[in-house]
DNA sequence: CGAAATTTTGAACCGTTTCAACGGACGTGG
DNA sequence: CCACGTCCGTTGAAACGGTTCAAAATTTCG
């Protein structure tokens, strides 16, 4: 490259901020925020839930449910993230989604994990575990109804990531995956214009159906056609957005 | 091929005969089955859902929902096929799913369609109204839940779709539509080893993130492998489920 | 029966993968 | 503080799986 600029990664010491700040340790506030999302839970069933609720602190390689393992708690992410991926016996793997703050893991009420949840950063989440969940459910629809809100916008992400991963060229799922992610940080009111790969490029592949080696060339030629500046290994400045979407096709 | 016997599809005429057979135009018995799968609806729920319920009779081609129209109206598949897609504006396509007796459509409460649901052969569903629906969701939860159960289902096989257009190749991606399509005749009580491609092998391709020509070729050297034998131009019988199960992978 | 659509098969081509090498960042221990 | 090993990202060159293009065979349907 011309610019040998000299980079650093954000120190991984600690978890980041939370972007609404919660009282450490006191879950409340989290469930209240998680569920107000949804924009229809009672009050009341914010405060028995957040009751029911405890917070880890988890760090890079932490796994929070394992593929198979009985599906007993439900978890919400406040800060970090998390990779949730399905591995075939040779080791080929897809992930299947990415989790950050806001996002919900383990809703599904089938008896076993269908994926295997790892924190691929300093990450906190709540969870609460099914059985709780399921008596609050019970008492308060309306939870389940938000929550049902939220699974099926799951379902049509996973059908559009199912457009990309069955349709799109290598060069359409890179721009549309810069696209993803930064629409998901300006949702949760971070700037959208610099999108920040919290993963490494070999889990950005194994999402988008390549290899790291591609992903790697071609966030380089998107570099040298000034559609992105490399702010740090990690995080891009978008400069040229209308380039992207053309790119990113549909 | 060496035996070249003359084959003959199924006459296309009338929708096959509904596993369940119910009273023509009565659309009760369909609702009752329909929510009776999911093992929780109350017989009174049933009762007035059935009645916000009418049977529409389609074929081939006909469109019950089109990706960005509102989202009015809940489907749920009696007989026939249904192949559900997303477009990309140059016409790659995309299927995400087919539907066959006892399926549902619609159940997001999204505000539009997110795809595009066509008949791919005779076809009866029955159909509500969203707003009717909504009205015997409020007053029976367990209806609620047991929709969000099927919806859950759903992403779970929306997951594992991911898995094999991200990283099986080309024979385990047929392999295991094959898999698929028995286990799917199994659960509404048909031949499980007799697999019938109600699609065409273009539909199977835009399934399976394959061309058309791919399909044929892998399916024409299962056949000379004798994993399978063909009945009909559209219809397998599968010889060695076993060896079938290993080229799935997983 | 004849036309249109679908399926099958072959051969050349190409986008992505695979294999390989190198460089930078970072943690560890002398 | 520097040497060392590891992990991650970048880049190049060769190989390959699946696509594209083309044509023929079969099936479907009016």
């Amino acid at each position: 490259m011309l610019d040998s600029i000299s980079y650093r990664r954000a120190p991984a010491d600690a978890p980041p901020a939370c972007p609404a700040p919660e009282d450490a340790g006191v879950c409340s506030s989290c469930a209240a925020r998680a569920l107000s999302v949804c924009g229809r839970a009672s009050d009341a069933a914010v405060q028995r839930l957040s009751q029911l609720t405890e917070t880890l602190t988890l760090k890079s390689g932490d796994v929070l449910a394992r593929e198979g393992d009985p599906a007993d708690a439900v978890f919400n992410v406040t800060a970090g993230a998390v990779r949730v991926y399905k591995l075939m016996s040779d080791g080929r793997r897809q992930i299947v989604g990415f989790l950050f703050p806001g996002d919900f893991l383990g809703l599904s009420p089938s008896p076993d994990y269908a994926y295997t949840a790892e924190a691929i950063a300093p990450t906190r989440v709540c969870r609460f575990t099914r059985k709780s969940y399921l008596g609050v459910a019970a008492e308060y629809p309306e939870l389940e109804s938000a929550l049902f809100s939220r699974s099926s916008d799951e379902l049509a992400a996973a059908q559009e990531h199912m457009l990309l991963l069955g349709r799109k060229t290598a060069g359409e799922r890179v721009a549309s995956f810069l696209l993803d992610l930064s629409a998901r940080a300006a949702r949760r009111g971070e700037n959208g214009d610099i999108v920040v790969l919290a993963m490494t490029r070999g889990d950005g592949a194994d999402y988008l159906g390549l290899t790291l080696e591609t992903v790697s060339r071609i966030l380089s030629s998107m570099k040298t056609r000034r559609l992105l500046r490399q702010l740090s290994p990690d995080s891009y400045a978008i400069l040229d957005r209308e380039a992207l979407r053309r790119m990113a096709g549909r």
